[in-house]
DNA sequence: CCGGTCTCTGCAAGCGCTTGCATGGAAGCC
DNA sequence: GGCTTCCATGCAAGCGCTTGCAGAGACCGG
């Protein structure tokens, strides 16, 4: 029903091959025959459909991007972002949410993603080095928040800002701290290790000790965080002040704690990690990570690279250049949540 | 350089049509043969590709979801609920954000969208129905918070939702109530319209006045409602109590409330609308509209319409049944945010 | 025991593009 | 002015699947 390149080319009075380059603004097309096909196209509102395109030219201008949920803020802010640069380079993006272990191996094994896709980025998913390859099969491949050899990688300085947050806390005269982390065991995943270890940087710093009650695991959501506040508060000496993995634990840690009848900062300081818009708005002192300029940068390079790409199947002598790595720089912002302990 | 068809029919000792029909699960194919291509398949670690297949079969397994963003909590939630869902049906998720009118031009004319769907979501981005009708070219549609004719379409009864609160503030003693929405003049979109509409009922039935500075107009976004909150605050009479379109415009409005030394709800009432999960954790009386609800029938009914057209294919009988319509209940969820006015 | 039914399989024709190669004519060069 | 070079275009061979059609057995009942 709908037009193909053939009735362009029929009514543009060339033929199809022309109406393809033509289209496409290769070269070798003389103007007015250009003009002419475009004139057809438009009458017929004809666009190029893409599957066939795809399998005539064996790529398929769209990138994957791979993300634990969609719904949580900073995930939703990655795709946006990339989608925006996708956009704007004329790909399309096909989002894949891989939550638990169950849809990652039907990903991995039945999903036909690396067909699908010419590039892609994977951004806080565990995924070993293998599965990645499996994935991409040759294709670029960019990470956020997750470290493998010979992968572009892009990630936040989490140990330097929660080493700021920790001893923010120190110096307000905290020395019951407790870090509340998310999914801190898996192992290429830079972000949890790397919190941790500024944790205990800062407290080491400061001379304080890290105990194993310093440091709890939990659900990196609201309902994690409120269910680790909990635990603590049953304690017999709750800490005076609590850092979490995201801003989603912290306010669920907060909405627990006042339930309780504590007050905030007297009773309990609460630092998160990302300083969402929310954040502000709430008066929440966070570790900033600035997760547009990850996402923005993870998008273009692996526009570079998908580039690079194409130009270098016909040449096939690509430099094998070494993967590229940006630690952006986070930042603590102190609002009302923090304060000395009373 | 992946295995094709042909690979593992050769590695299977068949045809590449009994390969296709093995591991598409097709009647009439020998038990012992569908064996045998399975294990050759795993063996290749072959999938078929989808721009192979979409072409052949002329369908694309994928289903469109259009957004005005994807970083707002509503559509991000959206997006994950029709994404679950379409994983669920083996399906892949195209989504679109159309934020800017120039986005919407190039969507709607450039974009080969229509070729690459089998059907798709529209949720609460301004389109008219010759738009949609180009879009979708006889393919399923259904809308969220958008009415269109002959589209199925789901929407919260916002209306009642804003009559409840309005209400509610009355009943707390308030009479200088203001509604702040946001993009209200959009015609085919039902929940600005409706929202003012219940405002404008429960003030009446109040007999208070509903007076043009009763109502004002801002951005959906939470730098909207702090812009909204900074005017209303210069008015000699300024509102006690203020009613917003979304969780994120009331907490940029109180954020603004409180920077002026404003106590809320002592000083000022404040209601949003969505009662996304932040909004629990700060103590924020909106009202609740059950998001994953609208997205998971949005997302439900267009899968059914997909197989009915799939099947309806040979057929071509279907009868054309009218289209589905279903308002979701919202609720008022009263919290810390509103109080008698003082 | 033979024609009629089923079931399983293969053949081959596309699906709508892209692109290497060939062609013809215009332009450029000495 | 003849010959090379280059530009604009067309031809046609795929890209890797799906599917209508047909054929070959297997099976069945009378």
């Amino acid at each position: 029903m709908p037009a193909t390149i053939d009735d362009v080319a029929r009514l543009a009075g060339v033929s199809s091959a022309t109406v393809s380059r033509a289209l496409r603004g290769l070269p070798n097309v003389a103007p007015a025959t250009r003009d002419r096909v475009q004139r057809a196209a438009n009458l017929l509102d004809y666009v190029a459909d893409p599957a066939a395109a795809a399998l005539a030219a064996g790529r398929t201008d769209t990138i994957g991007v791979v993300l634990p949920t969609i719904g949580r803020w900073a995930h939703a802010r990655i795709l946006e972002v990339v989608s925006d640069r996708a956009t704007a380079a004329a790909l399309d993006v096909l989002p894949v949410m891989v939550t638990s272990p169950a849809a990652r191996d039907f990903f991995l094994t039945t999903h036909p993603f690396r067909r699908r896709v010419d590039g892609l980025v994977v951004a806080e998913v565990p995924l070993e080095a293998p599965d990645v390859l499996r994935l991409s099969e040759g294709r670029p491949v960019v990470t956020i928040g997750l470290r493998l050899d010979d992968v572009d990688t892009v990630e936040a300085d989490e140990r330097a800002g929660i080493a700021a947050a920790a001893s923010h806390l120190v110096h307000l005269g905290h020395t019951r701290i407790t870090f509340v982390g998310g999914a801190e065991g898996i192992a290429t995943m830079v972000g949890p290790r790397s919190r941790r270890r500024g944790f205990e940087d800062a407290l080491a710093m400061a001379g304080l000790a890290v105990t194993s009650e310093s440091v709890v695991e939990t659900q990196p959501t609201a309902t994690g965080g409120a269910a680790a506040m909990t635990l603590l508060l049953e304690e017999p000496t709750p800490p005076t002040a609590v850092i979490t993995g995201s801003d989603e634990m912290a306010l669920g840690a907060m909405e627990v704690a006042r339930s309780r009848g504590l007050t905030i900062p007297g009773d309990l300081s609460v630092v998160g990690v990302d300083d969402q818009p929310i954040a502000q708005y709430v008066g929440l002192t966070t570790v900033q990570r600035d997760v547009t300029a990850m996402a923005a940068t993870a998008a273009t390079w692996l526009l570079e690279r998908i580039v690079e790409a194409r130009a270098a199947a016909p040449a096939a002598g690509a430099p094998p250049r070494g993967p590229r790595r940006r630690v952006v720089p986070t930042t603590l912002v102190v609002r009302r949540t923090t304060g000395p302990p009373t």
